[in-house]
DNA sequence: CACAGTTAGTTGAGTGTTCAACCACAAACG
DNA sequence: CGTTTGTGGTTGAACACTCAACTAACTGTG
């Protein structure tokens, strides 16, 4: 018997409606269909990602992103905290992952001017050929496993749609 | 400059439509927007999930799904290869797990009839509590931070969409 | 200008995942 | 039947992420 297989009966009447005390709202039969797919969809997306880029370019796609943003950015460096928010990364984790980045001689820190706290990242050469050579491989995973498999409805369906998870928060 | 920034010139006109030495397909600016769209929908929201479960039971959304596979199985246990195969783990993934939950007393092991290289994962008594305990605050996440958030269409999109990407491996 | 509070960033320990190597048993094959 | 090949599952090392603790420098307030 799963746990939150279906509607459970109602509590009390006299309930609050929402708030820890109230019965939790389950999920009707379609909703955890949707939510089992969603879940199964991401898992196996993600690992095709993941590996294509680890297989073929022995990078996670994490560091990926970063080599991206930078590359993006006037003189292919950011403040760690700026990278960091776009990242949506926590600068611990952003911290870790531009060591083993560094290390790879992919990226090097830079103390930031006018703040003797802060420090750029910076994209290498190397990082920027590592980024290059990387880039035709991944784009082509992304369409492969995401924008062929959908209509062009779906995509503009799957943008809404995301706004709206991101949105607030 | 961001290496997949936009549709680049094409190469010779005789080079072959697909295959490593084709030209990669690069995203357009539509198409860009949606893929970044998507990823940070994906990340903010298995962040909260993963986080809320985090907190409130010390569990990473991972263990919770083997708990959830396990209570609905017949006398709330699973071959362990079965089990994988379900949660689409690799075998390494689960065995890890499974060990964990193991010593906090959530699952146990148990050799299978017939065959001496086989083994059951069967859910305790503890580890159904412990779930039957996660599950409102877990499932009020999901709603919270998914349903909650889309319109009955959009719930219906998402789930062709999520089938659409799982279709085929 | 002292000092309380905030911001930038790092660190290390603990946890979870991957990958390749491995052991034990089962099935298939000549 | 004995040997090969496949399957079920575990293990340990390497890697990545989280969380909390920490240092250092900046900012605001009286």
């Amino acid at each position: 018997m799963p746990v939150p297989s279906s509607v459970p009966a109602e509590g009390p009447a006299d309930r609050p409606p929402t708030g820890p005390g109230a019965p939790p709202r389950w999920l009707d039969a379609g909703e955890q269909r949707t939510w089992r797919a969603f879940l199964e969809a991401t898992r196996i997306f993600f690992e095709q990602i993941e590996g294509q880029l680890q297989r073929d370019a022995a990078m996670p796609h994490g560091y990926y992103e970063i080599l991206v943003r930078l590359s993006e950015a006037p003189n292919r460096s950011l403040r760690m905290s700026e990278l960091a928010d776009r990242l949506l990364s926590s600068r611990s984790r952003l911290s870790h992952a531009v060591s083993r980045l560094e290390n790879a001689g992919w990226v090097r820190r830079e103390s930031a001017a006018g703040d003797r706290r802060g420090w750029l990242a910076v994209l290498t050469d190397d990082g920027f050929a590592a980024l290059a050579a990387a880039a035709p491989g991944h784009v082509e995973a992304v369409r492969t496993h995401l924008f062929d498999k959908l209509t062009p409805d779906q995509v503009r369906a799957l943008h809404e749609i995301s706004e709206a998870i991101a949105r607030e928060r």
